[in-house]
DNA sequence: TACTAATCGAGACGGTACGTCTGGTCTTGTC
DNA sequence: GACAAGACCAGACGTACCGTCTCGATTAGTA
C-alpha cells in the first residue's frame, strides 16, 4: 500500500480504510433508517471508527454527506455527444433522473439540500460542486444548439434550464413523485416545442 | 373549519392572543436571525408565552412554522379568471412568485420544505395543505384551456406543472436566484410555445 | 372557624362535599400510589373537583396534607390519667405509635415532615400544630412525676422527651422499622431505669 | 473498591476535576441558597460543567447529594476505643452530633432524608451507606459492654440505639433544636441509668 | 320571581426544573 | 502521528408540576 521508495513520514499513515468505512456507514444508515438516524455517533459506531477520526477529515456532518454523495455519483459523469440537440439533452436529463432514482445518490443529496437551507456555506458548496456543473453542461449544449439554428434563436436559456432541472428537483423534494429516466423523456419531449426553432 | 354553532366545552377558552404572539414571534425570529436561531425557548420568551402553551397547541416546531406560513399567505389566495389561458396562468404564477419573494412567506416555507425532508408526516401535511391547492388550480386552468382548444390537445399537463412550479422551487431552494413576478412572466412566456396549440 | 352570628354574605355557600372529597382523594392517592403520585392535578381529578377549588381553601399542597393529617388523628386525642407515671407515659407513647402504624396518619405526616425540610413556614406550622402538643403533654406528665418524687429529681426532661419521641420518628423516617404499640412498651420500659427515682 | 491493577479500558479518563467541582458546587449552593436553589442547571453552571457530565456519573439529584454528603463526612470516620463503655459511647455520639452541627454535612443529609421519603431506592441506599454503619458500630460497642458486665444484662439494645440516634435525628429534622457535642453529652448521661448494670 | 354574589368544574396559562439528546472538541493510551 | 475510546461543553428538546387565571354554569340568599 505504501510506496517503499518514498521517504515515509513517521507516524501512522492516514487510513483509507477508515474513510471508506465512514462514507459507507453514513450511506447505509441513511438508506436503512433514514435521515433521523444519521447522528455522528451512530456513523462512528457503525463504521468502527472514532468520532475524532471523522472530524479529522471532515469539518462537519454536511461535509461527510457531501463526500458520500460525490462518491455515489462519481462514476456516472460525462455526457454523450452524439445525435441532435434534443437527443443529447434527453440523455443528460435521463442521467440526472437516473441518479435521483437511486437511493445511494438521492438520499444524501436530499439531506444536503435540506441542510443547505440553514447553512449558507453548505449551500454555496453544494451549488459550486454539483449544481453548477450540470447547469454549465446544459447551458453549453443549449447555447450551441441555438447557435446552430437547431433551437429557437430567442430562447430564454435560463428559464429552460430552470424548468427542466426544476421539474426534477420539485418531484424529488416536494411532490415526492418518482424521478425516472422515463419521466426525463416525458419532460424533455413535453418542453421540446419551446426549444425547437419553428420552421 | 370549526362549527360556529358548536357546543363550547367548558373551561378557559384558548387565548387567541397567545397564539398570535407565538406565530408572530416565530416569523420575526425567522426573519431576523434565520432558521438557526429558531428555538422553541426563544419563541416562547419572545412571545411572552410559556413553552407549555406552545406545546399545548402544536406538536413540534414544524407545526408552528406550518401555521406561521399559512398565516403569511392566507390573505393572498384566489386567482383572477379574466383574459386568455396564458394570461390567467401568468397571473397564477406571478402570485406564487410574489409570495416567494416576501421573506415573511418565503422563510417559513423554505424551513418547512427542509424539515419535511426528514419528517414524513410533515411532508404529507405540507403537500396536502399547500402544494396540492396550487397544483389543482393550475391543473384545472390548463385542462380547461386544452378542452377549449386554446392549449395543445396532447399536452402532458403533469410535466408542464412540474416545469413551471419546479422552476420556482428550484430557484428558491437550490440556485437561490430571485423569484420575482418578472421572472414569472419570463417563465410562462418561455414555456408558452410548449403550451399553445399550433395553428 | 366562621362566626355563625355574623351577617352572612349572600352567594353560594362553601361546599363541604368538595372539601371532604379533596382530603379523601389526597389520602387515597398517598396510600395507594405513594408520595410521588400526590400531584395537585391528580388530587383534583380524583376528587372530581377543580384545582381552583383546592386553592380556594388551601394555600398549597402542604396545607392540604396538614388537614388530611389533622383529619386522620383528630378522633384520637387526649391521654388517660390513671395509674402511675410510667403507666400513663406508656399510654401516651402507645397512642402516638398507634398513629404511626396507620397509613392514613403515617403517610401524610411523613410527607409533611419531608416537605418541611425545605419550607420553613411549614416546619413552624407543623411544630406548632402537632409536635408541640405532644411535647407539652409529655413534659407536663414527666414534670409532675418528678415533682411527686416518682421520677428522679435531676431528670433532664428535654433529653428524655427527645429520646422517646426521637426513637419513634427515627424508625418512621430513617430505619423504616415498624412503630407499633408493642414497640412503644419496649421503648418506655427500656428507658424506665433512667426515669425512676432510685430508692 | 476498584482493582488498582485492573486493565484500564481505553478512552479519556473520568475527570476528577469535574466531579469535585460538581460536589463542591452542590454543597455551596445548598449552604448558601438552601434546598430550593439546588437545581441541576445551577449546579452545572456553578461547577463550570455540562449537565451531561453530571448525568453521566449520577442518575439524579439525590445521588449527587449522596456523594456530597459522603464527601463531607468521609474524613471523620472511626471511633476511639479508649475508656469505659459510657465514655466510648459518648465519643461516638459526640462525633455524630458534631457532624450534624456543621452545615456542610447537615444540609445534604437533611435533604437526603427528605428526598428518601418519596424515593424507596434512595431510602435504601441512605440506610445502607450511612445509617447502618453507625448502628453497627454502636451495636457492637453496647453488646460488648453487656458481655463484659459493664451494661445491664437484659438491655434492649435496639431500643437504646433508637433512643440515642433518634434524639439526634428528632432535633435535626423535627424540633430543629441545635445538635451540639454538648447535647450529645447530656443525652448519653441522661440515658446512662438505663444502660449501666445496677450493682 | 328576578337579582346578586360567591361557588363550582374545566382547563388554559406563565414559570421553572427536569432528564435526554446531538453536534463538535478534547484527552487519554495504543499501535 | 493517526487512531479507538469515550469524556467533555454547549445548548435545544419535550415533559411535568405548581399555583394563577378565566370562562360559563350553579346555587343559595335577597329584593
Amino acid at each position: 500500500m505504501t510506496d517503499p521508495g518514498k521517504a515515509r513520514r513517521p507516524g501512522r499513515p492516514r487510513s483509507e480504510r477508515s474513510q471508506r468505512a465512514v462514507l459507507t456507514a453514513a450511506l447505509e444508515l441513511l438508506t436503512d433508517q433514514g435521515l433521523q438516524a444519521l447522528t455522528m455517533d451512530d456513523i462512528a459506531a457503525h463504521a468502527g471508527v472514532s468520532k475524532n477520526t471523522i472530524y479529522r477529515w471532515w469539518p462537519n456532518k454536511a461535509a461527510v454527506l457531501m463526500d458520500a454523495f460525490a462518491d455515489a455519483i462519481s462514476p456516472r459523469m460525462g455526457f454523450p455527444d452524439e445525435g441532435d440537440a434534443i437527443t443529447r439533452l434527453r440523455a443528460q436529463v435521463r442521467r440526472v433522473a437516473q441518479l435521483m432514482s437511486e437511493p445511494r445518490a438521492r438520499l444524501p443529496f436530499v439531506a444536503l439540500v435540506a441542510a443547505s437551507q440553514h447553512d449558507a456555506e453548505l449551500a454555496t458548496a453544494l451549488r459550486e460542486r454539483f449544481v453548477a456543473d450540470r447547469r454549465a453542461a446544459a447551458h453549453q449544449l443549449i447555447a450551441a444548439a441555438v447557435e446552430a439554428g437547431e433551437f429557437a434563436p430567442d430562447l430564454d436559456i435560463e428559464v429552460i434550464i430552470d424548468a427542466i432541472y426544476g421539474a426534477l428537483y420539485y418531484r424529488l423534494l416536494v411532490s415526492r413523485a418518482p424521478v425516472t429516466p422515463d419521466y426525463a423523456d416525458r419532460l424533455v419531449d413535453g418542453l421540446a416545442p419551446a426549444l425547437l426553432a419553428t420552421a
